[in-house]
DNA sequence: GGCCGTTCGGGCAACGATGCCCATTACGAT
DNA sequence: ATCGTAATGGGCATCGTTGCCCGAACGGCC
């Protein structure tokens, strides 16, 4: 039995009876719509003040929007994340919408879950991070509710895509360290569940891309990836076990931040010095990349601008366009103190 | 205009017609409720299965419950959250509740905003993790939706608590630096938009019980804080300040490892060495102080735990418990290379 | 003064699920 | 055979809001 407390929540009944109006004429004031007089919509606004009333937004729901737009999110320990977050929620602060937020989790089952949770609370449009589903299955979604991709790169006719141009920033990263001298650059990468076309995800470009710019130096002979996860225990196994080889590498990319503190905690355990014997490279730019000890270099993709743009694109499918749009961001290269020329040797 | 697809979703009257039974028969069997027989029930559930029907939480919301609890984070850039929604996440997936999250901000403007959010969208209850809000302002929230509140200290007879016992924490880490032989002791602690009583609060339990072990020991005079934030900055701030004081201190206890992680920064920039010239000490044992270059001692706290608490507690209420319960989680000390012996000087 | 168009307020039937209440049936006890 | 009771299935009002539709009132114009 739900005890959700005696108060009986202000309704929209409540305030007609207040304000000595219709229920219509009230709704109207709230909508905004057609057929008010200044004097009844003054006299409404008063009522709605006096009492305290909100619409119930599940209520809402049931003719229609519920203003709420849901953010499926792989987790929340990418502080990445938190970035997208601020910016979608800075642009939704100036509209009528509230997003709400579910983890989407490892796995593909527990991702259709949050997807299925959000579409069952009537969310009027879904933004999803980074997702594991295949297209087919995106698309599914995408025809039963306006949604937006973030973070990956396939061209969808039904849904609007938001993205880093990871390709770009990868080749930003390689093409630096080679400038540099290194010859021997080895990469960690991620491993996941998704059974999306390898090339549509981030993590995937970024690899092809360090082993394309590495054959266009001719250094097709050095690649060596290590296939772990983007996360701190990730990057430091990755690179424990890229640093095993001979000759060992003088130089990590790893594809994230977080594996890329995982990497120099390896690094120096080794007893090796960043950057002296081994650069080190991220991607993401987090804060962290920034403090003066750690002082990696990394690439930046700006966020807040992806979660800015996710939240005006879904806005606009909510409104009724059909037509797809993709929106890409360009990322940078922040050099910092982990990285520098190779040893002599 | 609303566009959501063209496909109407499967509703219970299209389950009933397909079963040949009425409306209520199929409510009945869904919610497991008496006089359905065993005929009834397996037909009524393979007509489920057969339209793939799922309930909408929004209709249902409007005769009672939605099977929906909100979340209220402060933000998601502290990876000891994301411990606490994983336990929370985990207990809730053997029930039929989903959480979902708002993220309550800086202020306690935007945090109130997100309970309202979620009030309107009427979750069956409420988990809100180190709110800013009053006692009183909790109190009247807790009046109208189930709640449990986390991470925060007094007593309240309308909500359930669900804290880390931070006095004991903070205790260790003092404690233990005394024990190492050190006496000038710094500490960094965080400032906030918070209107509560300063005692409820962890940050000011953590300060407050360093300056009473320090006082316990007779080095009242040592006593040395500096004010600022838990985050990256916050504690490379903190720490610049606290390291340029003559005589400068052996010792920084930060109130949180992101503030830690910047005082590591800064002690490294000052030219010094952890934990030969000074020792840092954090707390919350996230991922990253594990790594063995950073080698972090803090204090950990099971912040699965303390989520799964919350779920259990929050749902107990739900189902109609109405007498205020606490649940503390203890602490301990997670001793690595960042502390050690002063220097003898 | 009658006609028409415009403006404004309100009635009402949805939306999808629930749960109270009633009707029917079957069965056991007397 | 009759009655009482338990088991089972279904009708229906209800939750809060929306938006279509209708009717009344008003004002301008010939």
């Amino acid at each position: 039995m739900v005890t959700s407390g005696r108060r009986r929540r202000v309704t929209i009944a409540d305030v007609a009876s207040h304000a000595q109006v219709s229920v219509t004429a009230v709704s109207k004031v709230i909508r905004n719509a057609y057929g008010v007089s200044p004097a009844m919509k003054e006299r409404v606004k008063t009522a709605i003040e006096e009492l305290g009333y909100r619409p119930q937004a599940v209520a809402r729901g049931m003719r229609g929007r519920t203003f709420t737009i849901g953010l499926v999110l792989p987790h929340i320990r990418n502080p990445f994340f938190a970035d997208i977050l601020d910016g979608l929620t800075a642009y939704l602060d100036e509209t009528d919408y509230q997003a709400i937020m579910i983890q989407g989790g490892a796995t593909r089952k527990v991702e259709q879950r949050a997807v299925d949770a959000l579409v069952d609370r009537q969310v009027d449009g879904l933004i999803m991070v980074a997702p594991l589903a295949s297209k087919a299955r995106l698309e599914e979604v995408a025809k039963e509710k306006p949604t937006v991709v973030l973070a990956r790169h396939e061209r969808s006719s039904y849904y609007d895509s938001v993205f880093d141009d990871d390709e770009s920033g990868a080749e930003l990263v390689v093409q630096y360290l080679i400038e540099l001298g290194h010859r021997r650059i080895a990469h960690i990468t991620h491993q996941d569940d998704s059974i999306a076309r390898p090339g549509d995800l981030l993590h995937n470009i970024r690899s092809a891309t360090y082993e394309r710019v590495m054959r266009e130096h001719g250094l097709a002979g050095e690649i060596a990836v290590a296939t772990s996860f983007y996360n701190e225990k990730g990057g430091y196994d990755g690179a424990r076990q890229l640093l095993s080889r001979t000759p060992r590498p003088t130089a990590i990319f790893a594809g994230a931040d977080q594996a890329a503190f995982g990497a120099l905690a390896a690094v120096h355990e080794s007893g090796l010095s960043v950057p002296a014997d081994v650069s080190v490279a991220g991607y993401d730019n987090t804060h962290l990349a920034a403090l003066p000890n750690i002082a990696l270099t990394s690439v930046d993709q700006d966020g807040a601008e992806m979660g800015r743009a996710a939240g005006k694109l879904l806005l606009e499918r909510v409104e009724g366009r059909m037509t797809p749009v993709r929106f890409s961001v360009t990322p940078s290269l922040v050099v910092r103190g982990s990285t520098a020329a190779p040893p002599a040797s």
